[in-house]
RNA sequence: GCCGAUGUAGCUCAGGUGGUAGAGCAACUGAUUCGUAAUCAGUAGGUCAGCGGUUCAAAUCCGCUCAUCGGCUCCA
C-alpha cells in the first residue's frame, strides 16, 4: 500500500502497487501525457517502473533538466535503430548521450559519408513518427549472451560479459523489433522524442578507447527538446566558429602557419607584439615573487636526456640530431637544463628556495593528428619555472605558486578556475613515505585557501603528484593550462644536492610549475575568449588616428606621435578613403580606439573618439585621451 | 599515429557526367577630398597542394606523398 511523497510535499495513498504512469495519471492527465519517465528516491527509472513501497516519486517531462539526458539517450538507440536498419550487417557497440547531444560507435566495414548522415536522419525522422513503444526486459546473463550471440552481435557479448557487474541484472530495452543492451531509463515511446535533433558528424573512435583495439566508426548527433533549442544551440556554434583562433590570427594578421613548419608558427608582428605583452607581463610577476630568470640551451647532447630518463620514455616525442657521430635532441623541456644550472657550485641551505624561470622553446614531435593551430603545436614556449626546495618548505612554496597562480589568470581576465590534485599513479619512484608528504603538502595547500578541488587518484606523474588549473573561457569551454608539480626523483638522478644546516648533504626537491602553460596556447586562449577583441593592455593596436581628408594629414601625423612617444601603440590611416570605410576595416580589426580629425578638430586641437563596440565617446583632446587610455592600461582593463 | 573529409588567385568560394579556369573582396592604376561599418571605373593576378598513372585530352578519374579540418588515442 504505498504512499507516495511528491516533490511539492503532497502525500497520496494508493491501494495497489501501481505504475509511475498510472501515478503520473492520477495527478493529472496533462502530466500523463507530457511524462517522459520517473525519479523514485532519487533514482532515475521508466515510467512503467512498478511501486510497491512508500516512496519519494517525481515525474519527469520534457521541462525537466533531466529530460535533457533521456532525450539524447534515446536519440542514440533511434539512431542505431536506423543505421541497422539502412545498412544491414552493421554492428552496435555503445551509445551514450554527452554534453549537448550523443553518439553511436558502429562497426562496419564500408564508412559512413557526410550523405549517410542525411539518409540516416531521414530513417530516424520515421522511427520517432512510427511512435513505437520503448519497453524494458531483464534477461539472464546467459541467455542475453545467446541473443546477441546469434545477432553477431559481438561487441554486445563483450560488453555483456565484461562491463556489466557481475550482481547486475542485464536488461534490454526493445523498441519495435530492435533491442539493444541498456541500463536506461529510457522514454515511453520513440515518438516523444520529437524533432530536435540532427546529426552532425562521423569520425573514427577505438574501441573501448584504446588504441590497440580496432577503430570503429561514430556517428554524433546533437537533440534537442525541441527544433527552436537546436536551431539555438547550432547558432552558438557558429558564433564559436567565429572565434576560432586559427581563424582570427590570420584575419586579424597575428600569425599563420604553412606547410613546410607543421606545427610551428610563423608570428607576425601584431600576434608578436601580443607575445611580447604577455611575457611582459610575466616578467613582472616573476620579479615580483622572487625568481631569475635563465636560459638554457636548445640542442643538448644525447647523455644528458638519458640521465634524465627523457631518452627513454620520451624518445618518440623528440627531434634529435646529429653532428660528429655525437646524438643531441632538441629539448622538449626545461628541467634537465635548470637542473644543470642548480649545480653550478655549492648549493648551501641558504640559498632555497630557488626559484628559476625560463621562456623556454621547447620542440616535440607531436602526432600529426593532434596538431591543432597555437593549440597543440610542435614547438611552444613555456613560461617555465623550477623551485628548488627543502621538504620541509614544500608547503609554504605550493602555497605561494598558487596565489600567483589566480592573480595572474585574474589579470588575464580569467574568474572561473577550476582545480585537480593528481595522486600517485601504480608505476612511479619515490618511497611512500616521500608521496605521503607531497601529496599532503598539495592537499593542505589547497585546503588552508580554501579551495575547491577534484581529487584524481591515479594520475600524477611518474616522479611525483601535481596540481591542475583549468580555466572556463567566455563560452564556457574549459582549458588546462597552470600546473603544479611536486618532483622526487630528477634532483636525485641529476646529482642536485645542497648542503644542510648540520653541515649534511642533502637532495633539494622540485617543483616543475607553469602558469600560462604554452605562450602560444595561452594566446590561442586569450584570442578566442575575447573573440579577438584583446583587452587596450594586450591589444596589438591600441588606437588608430583617420583623417577626413588630406588637409588633416599633418594634424593626424602630430597626434600619433604625441601618443607614440608617450609609450602607446598608435596606427595612422591618411588613405583618400571614406571615413566610413575607414571605420568599417578597423572596426573588423578590432582596434580599441578609433580616432577621427577633421576640420573642427584641427579647430579645436582635439580627436573625435569612438569604440570599436561603435560607441561614440564624443571629442577629446589628444592628452585627455592619452590619459584615460593610460588609465585603462594600468587597470588592464 | 588511427578513422573520415578537404586542398582552385592574398582571402572567401563557383567550376554535374574529363575538352587546357571564373566571381566577390583585397592588390595595382586613374578619378573622387567625400564627417563615423564598404565611392566609381579600369588593370593585373592561378605549374587548379606535390609526384606518378589512365586517356587524343585531367582541376575533374586512379595511386602515392604532404598539409589542413573533424574525431579517437595522447597532451602544454
Amino acid at each position: 500500500m504505498p504512499l507516495i511523497r511528491l516533490p511539492d510535499g503532497s502525500e497520496r495513498h494508493f491501494d495497489q502497487p501501481l505504475s509511475l504512469h498510472s501515478i503520473a495519471e492520477d495527478i493529472g492527465p496533462g502530466l500523463a501525457k507530457a511524462a517522459l519517465a520517473g525519479r523514485v528516491n532519487g533514482r532515475e527509472v521508466d515510467l512503467n517502473f512498478v511501486v510497491s513501497e512508500d516512496a519519494e516519486v517525481a515525474i519527469i517531462t520534457r521541462r525537466d533538466e533531466d529530460a535533457l539526458e533521456l532525450l539524447r539517450h534515446d536519440a542514440a538507440h533511434v539512431m542505431a535503430q536506423a543505421v541497422q536498419e539502412l545498412y544491414p550487417g552493421t554492428q552496435v557497440t555503445i551509445g551514450p548521450a554527452i554534453e549537448n547531444g550523443f553518439y553511436y560507435d558502429f562497426d562496419r566495414a564500408q564508412p559512413f559519408t557526410p550523405e549517410d548522415l542525411g539518409a540516416i536522419e531521414q530513417r530516424m525522422k520515421e522511427i520517432v513518427k512510427r511512435d513505437l513503444p520503448i519497453q524494458r526486459e531483464v534477461l539472464e546473463r546467459e541467455e542475453a549472451k545467446r541473443v546477441f550471440g546469434e545477432l553477431g552481435e559481438t561487441y554486445k557479448v563483450e560488453i555483456i560479459d565484461d562491463i556489466i557487474p557481475a550482481g547486475e541484472e542485464v536488461s534490454i530495452y526493445r523498441q519495435g523489433d530492435w533491442f539493444d543492451v541498456c541500463r536506461g531509463p529510457h522514454l515511453p515511446s520513440t515518438g516523444k522524442l520529437g524533432d530536435g535533433f540532427k546529426l552532425t558528424k562521423v569520425a573514427g573512435a577505438y574501441w573501448r578507447g584504446d588504441s590497440r583495439n580496432p577503430m570503429l566508426q561514430r556517428i554524433y548527433g546533437t537533440a534537442w527538446r525541441d527544433k527552436k533549442e537546436l536551431k539555438a544551440y547550432l547558432h552558438r556554434l557558429e558564433e564559436a566558429e567565429k572565434r576560432d583562433h586559427r581563424k582570427l590570427g590570420r584575419q586579424l594578421d597575428l600569425f599563420h602557419f604553412q606547410d613546410e613548419a607543421p606545427g610551428m608558427a610563423f608570428w607576425h608582428h601584431k600576434g608578436r607584439t601580443v607575445y611580447r605583452l604577455v611575457e611582459q607581463y610575466m616578467r613582472e610577476k616573476l620579479d615580483e615573487y622572487g625568481y631569475e630568470e635563465v636560459e638554457t640551451p636548445q640542442v643538448l647532447d644525447r647523455s644528458l636526456w638519458e640521465r634524465s630518463g627523457h631518452w627513454e620514455k620520451f624518445a618518440d616525442d623528440m627531434f634529435t640530431t646529429q653532428l660528429d657521430e655525437r646524438d643531441y635532441a632538441i629539448k622538449p623541456m626545461n628541467c634537465p637544463g635548470h637542473i644543470q644550472l642548480y649545480n653550478q657550485g655549492l648549493r648551501s641551505y641558504r640559498d632555497l628556495p630557488l626559484k628559476l624561470a625560463e621562456f623556454g622553446v621547447v620542440h616535440r614531435s607531436e602526432p600529426s593528428g593532434t596538431l591543432h593551430g597555437l593549440m597543440r603545436a610542435r614547438r611552444f614556449t613555456q613560461d617555465d619555472a623550477h623551485v628548488f626546495c627543502t621538504e620541509d618548505q614544500l608547503q609554504t612554496e605550493v602555497a605561494t605558486l598558487i596565489d600567483m597562480v589566480f592573480e595572474t589568470y585574474r589579470d588575464f581576465g580569467f574568474d572561473q578556475i577550476e582545480l585537480a590534485l593528481s595522486l600517485r599513479p601504480e608505476k612511479r619512484v619515490g618511497s611512500d613515505e616521500l608521496w605521503d608528504k607531497g601529496e599532503a603538502a598539495l592537499d593542505r595547500s589547497l585546503r588552508d585557501k580554501g579551495l575547491e578541488f577534484r581529487v584524481q587518484p591515479g594520475e600524477g606523474a611518474f616522479y611525483g603528484p601535481k596540481i591542475e588549473f583549468t580555466l572556463r573561457d567566455s563560452i564556457g569551454r574549459t582549458w588546462q593550462c597552470g600546473t603544479i608539480q611536486v618532483d622526487f626523483s630528477m634532483p636525485g638522478r641529476l646529482g642536485a644536492h645542497y648542503i644542510a644546516e648540520d653541515n649534511s648533504k642533502q637532495t633539494p626537491v622540485m617543483i616543475h610549475r607553469a602558469i600560462l602553460g604554452s605562450m602560444e596556447r595561452f594566446i590561442g586562449i586569450l584570442i578566442e575568449h575575447y573573440a579577438g577583441a584583446l583587452p587596450v593592455w594586450l591589444a596589438p593596436v591600441q588606437a588608430v588616428i583617420m583623417n577626413i581628408t588630406d588637409r588633416q594629414a599633418e594634424a593626424v601625423t602630430a597626434a600619433a606621435k604625441t601618443l607614440h612617444d608617450k609609450g602607446f601603440r598608435v596606427i595612422t590611416d591618411l588613405r583618400n578613403e571614406k571615413i566610413g570605410f575607414k571605420i568599417r576595416e578597423h572596426t573588423l580589426q578590432k582596434i580599441p580606439y578609433l580616432l577621427v580629425v577633421g576640420d573642427r578638430e584641427v579647430e579645436s586641437g582635439g580627436c573625435a573618439v569612438r569604440d570599436r563596440n561603435g560607441q561614440d565617446l564624443g571629442s577629446l583632446s589628444i592628452d585627455a585621451f592619452a590619459e584615460q587610455l593610460a588609465s585603462e592600461v594600468h587597470e588592464r582593463r
